[in-house]
RNA sequence: GGGCCGGUGGUCUAGUCGGCUAUGACGUCGCCUUCACACGGCGGAGGCCACGAGUUCGAAUCUCGUCCGGCCCA
């Protein structure tokens, strides 16, 4: 116990007298170390309490996050910890700003990851599985994933309105989908949604369109086929291909107009080899010179330059790839083969027949659905198709105008709204998600959607009858088939910005939040979330989703490369959790890197944010010791005591305007400098004589003065960390302040009577503390021992008394001794010098 | 090929509307079990601020170019 051994509280060179008065200071706070056991004894009151609570009728403006729903595919990795403990820390800075803040747990279950991990792990094939059956596996499979996600949530503190199925959402249930469904029958009624047969990315594995903003490309290493297709009268041409299992579906042949070398090629037709088909030579600026041998063929379809090329020139296109992934009929022979195998197999015979006489090494970019991960192809299928190319000149506005966390990522939207060329195909051959609610008449086929008239309705036309009987276009009454597709899972998540504020489900909350909604996610789905986001919400409302939009980087590993479990250098991070805290955790977030850059994830220095922990506690421990004085007005405060506050006054100027920015970054490393390196290195130090007051050196109201400063200072730092650390901050504040704690505390803000003359002399002050400290080092001292005498700078003289008791003083001068027994201290970057009368040796 | 971001002691980072000797953290070395904290305190070592040129009295900072890395797009 700290009480038990006083042997060490008398200065060597002062007296200790009041003994008595100091066996009465024990810390209010007992125990020495902060640890995460600590945190889980909190989280049982917040459970209790209802501090996050979403009011509508409070009063307060309603400030509402639009968090991106985690999609659950298992537990969660270090990044997605860090991505939510930074957005809470944004609700939590505005709820103490004064918002009323909604911040609802959103779920997102809908999709393919699931049905994919269902297959997977009970080797069955969705397609070949009663589709009620398939569902009820994916459904029990995502309530497993959710509790240990919910947890998760839970012990990192992450500050929901509520933890409760009321109040929360998940876009799998039948309100959410009956909104997605509602809205999709509104969009539908103002002729923005059609149906089509055109090629479009289709995913072999997941068995469905795609669409563009679903597509990453990687680089792959391949060949270069160089193959001669004859033509009358002249040379054969030289075709280089990288998909010659294509040859069967090829309409055309492209050179460059430029193109010296085929001029006289221009206009002819070129025979297509094995295949027989003589296909136009068309003259066509897509095609570049320095490829391959300038000329290439042009198949239906290859990539997405074939299909604008079987477009623009209107020519015939020919199905060479089935859904299923295998040849068709038109490739003949090879019909039935799957297309790596057709590959080899036509390779073969081209080299058999001389037609193939050069293969050279290169690269290609690869299409590949961002789900599964596997290569993609255009198949042509019908599609319904969400009209979006002639909304992106409003996007345009849109992005202009809404205001951007960090400024600079609003960039990565608008380049993708310059590449938005063709409308977004939202059918979906899957069953875990939301059914387009469309029923066709047998009758005349003709798609009937319900009416949208009243509360929005879940629909599941794949096993429901419809809510009507009469066909709208030809009157028959003769039965109607279901829909079996589902929607893009972005089109449920794209509307989750308005589900959350009551968007046709509770018009009074709509009215009031639409229009202050914060919208915080990952860089990477900026073309997706994002982009459709505001899309849905402007063909909806006409307006903008969202008033700010907050954009962060990734979280990557010590080397700066992405995090993933096949590389093996994505850690489970609720072990870090339980070992260095949540609290840790989350600053370690903020402090490690500003908003928008990617913060890179090292235990070590996670284990160094810890000790930080450590060191507040250990300042509310100290404090702790001392009595709250009643409320003393600033310029009744000791002087030494008006420039502390000054200097925290000072540090609250810089760090405010950047937790408006969101970007809690610099906030954190400025409350840490301040806290350790000022308050507690110095400060406390300084003003700890005055505190205990031990030998009755200061006046009463001096050492009240003292008490009340400590106090101040503290819950100005602990409020300010308080939506990063809501923790430790939070146990401090109930444990000295407040049983309600913390986090319906203002945050702090400036004073601006808080100033002090004393603050030019700063710097002086802090150096001539290592001046001292300095000597005391090389003279083999003890920093307990203490000096007969001291000059220092007048500068100085409001802090002179702290400052004897600090170093354990007796006389401190100011200016120049005449004395040549002092020794001459130069204080570090300051034309100042301090002497010092060096202890007598015994 | 285009766009965005970045390159600062061993590692990470602040500073980037030009201005004293470049900030802090982690690590490292030395001293100190001092009355909140040894997960602490004090002190030290360690940097041609990626490279080249230019503007300037003065450049980590501004301009141009080069190289390297990351992400996105064609």
């Amino acid at each position: 116990m700290p009480s038990a051994s006083l042997s060490g509280l008398c200065r060597p060179l002062l007296t200790s007298r009041s003994m008595i008065l100091l066996s009465k200071l024990e810390p209010k706070i007992k125990s020495k170390r902060w640890t995460p056991e600590s945190e889980i004894e909190l989280l049982e009151f917040w459970a209790k309490e209802d501090t996050y609570e979403f009011d509508m009728n409070s009063g307060r403006k309603i400030y509402t996050v639009d968090t991106p729903p985690p999609y659950l595919s298992g537990p969660m990795h270090v990044g997605q910890v860090t991505h939510y403990t930074q957005i809470d820390t944004i609700a939590r800075y505005r709820r103490m700003q004064g918002f009323e803040v909604n911040f609802p747990l959103g779920i997102d279950r809908n999709g393919l990851p699931v049905e994919v991990r269902v297959e997977k792990d009970l080797g069955i094939n969705m397609h070949e599985t009663p589709r009620e059956e398939f569902l009820r596996h994916c459904k029990k499979r995502l309530d497993e994933d959710e509790k240990v996600v919910l947890a998760g949530f839970k012990r990192l503190g992450i500050a929901f309105n509520t933890y409760d199925d009321e109040g929360s959402y998940r876009t799998d249930s039948p309100r959410y989908r009956a909104v997605t469904q509602a809205t999709f029958i509104d969009i539908w009624n103002k002729g923005l949604v059609y149906n089509d047969y055109r090629p479009n990315n289709w995913c072999f594995d997941c068995g469905t369109t795609i669409a563009d903003a679903e597509v990453e490309y990687k680089e792959r290493p391949t060949q270069l086929h160089y193959l001669y297709f004859k033509v009358e009268g002249l040379e054969p041409l030289e075709i280089a291909t990288t998909r010659p299992e294509l040859l069967c579906a090829c309409g055309a042949v492209f050179v460059h107009p430029d193109d010296e070398r085929y001029k006289s090629y221009q206009g002819k037709t070129a025979k297509v080899p094995l295949f027989e088909l003589e296909v136009p030579i068309i003259a066509s600026p897509t095609a570049q010179m320095e490829f391959g041998s300038g000329a290439l063929m042009v198949c239906s379809y290859g990539d997405q330059g074939d299909v604008m090329a079987f477009r623009d020139y209107a020519l015939k296109p020919i199905a060479a790839v089935l859904p299923n992934g295998k040849m068709s009929d038109a490739a003949c022979e090879y019909a039935g083969m799957k297309i790596v195998d057709a590959r080899k197999a036509i390779l073969e015979e081209l080299k058999k027949q001389k037609v193939l006489f050069k293969q050279e090494d290169s690269l290609q970019r690869v299409p590949m659905c961002w789900r599964s991960r596997t290569p993609i192809e255009f198949i042509a299928m019908d599609e319904y198709y969400v009209k979006q190319v002639e909304f992106v000149e409003e996007l345009h506005k849109i992005a202009k105008d809404t205001t951007f966390f960090p400024d600079f990522h609003r960039q990565i939207l608008i380049d993708w709204l310059n590449r938005v060329t063709v409308d977004w195909p939202v059918s979906r051959r899957r069953y875990y998600g939301t059914e387009l609610p469309i029923w066709y008449c047998n009758s005349c086929g003709e798609p009937v959607l319900p009416e949208s008239t009243g509360e929005p309705k879940y629909y599941q036309p794949w096993h429901e009858d419809p809510p009507f009987t009469k066909c709208t276009k030809c009157g028959a009454e003769s039965g109607f088939k279901g829909e079996e597709r589902t929607f893009d899972t972005w089109m449920d998540s794209s509307i989750s910005g308005l589900q959350t504020i009551g968007y046709m489900h509770n018009e009074k909350l709509f009215k009031k939040a639409f229009g202050n909604v914060l919208r915080p996610q990952g860089k990477d789905i900026v073309r997706t979330w994002l982009y459709y986001s505001l899309l849905r919400t402007l063909q909806l409302t006409g307006k903008p989703a969202f008033k700010e939009v907050w954009v962060s980087g990734h979280v990557v590993d010590e080397n700066g490369e992405t995090m993933s479990k096949s590389k093996g250098n994505s850690p489970p991070p609720m072990p870090f959790v339980e070992k260095y805290g949540a609290d840790a955790m989350r600053m370690f977030g903020a402090l490690e890197a500003g908003l928008g850059s990617d913060v890179r994830f090292s235990e070590d220095r996670l284990a160094g944010v810890s000790k930080f922990m450590t060191k507040l506690w250990n300042i509310a421990r100290f404090i702790s010791m001392f009595p709250v004085p009643k409320e003393i007005p600033f310029k009744k405060l000791a002087p030494v005591d008006q420039w502390i506050l000054a200097e925290l006054n000072k540090t609250i100027d810089r760090i405010v305007p950047e937790c408006d920015l969101l970007d809690f970054h610099k906030p954190a490393t400025e409350i840490r400098g301040f806290t350790w390196n000022m308050f507690a290195d110095h400060v406390m130090e300084m003003i700890k004589g005055r505190a205990f007051n031990t030998d009755g050196t200061f006046s009463e109201n001096e050492q009240k003065s003292a008490w009340f400063t400590l106090h101040e200072v503290l819950k100005i730092i602990t409020r300010a960390l308080a939506p990063i650390t809501p923790y430790i901050t939070d146990k401090i504040y109930r444990e000295l302040y407040d049983e309600r704690g913390i986090h319906r505390q203002k945050y702090p803000s400036s004073h601006t009577d808080w100033v002090s003359k004393l603050t030019e002399h700063t710097e002086l002050l802090l150096q001539t503390n290592s001046a001292f400290w300095k000597f005391k080092r090389e003279n083999g001292l003890s920093l307990r021992q203490g000096l007969p005498e001291a000059y220092i700078s007048e500068s100085l003289a409001p802090w002179s008394k702290d400052l004897q008791a600090m170093h354990g003083v007796e006389k401190i001068s100011f200016g120049a001794p005449k004395d040549d027994k002092f020794v001459e201290v130069k204080v570090s970057e300051q034309d100042n010098i301090i002497y010092i009368l060096p202890p007598l040796q015994e």
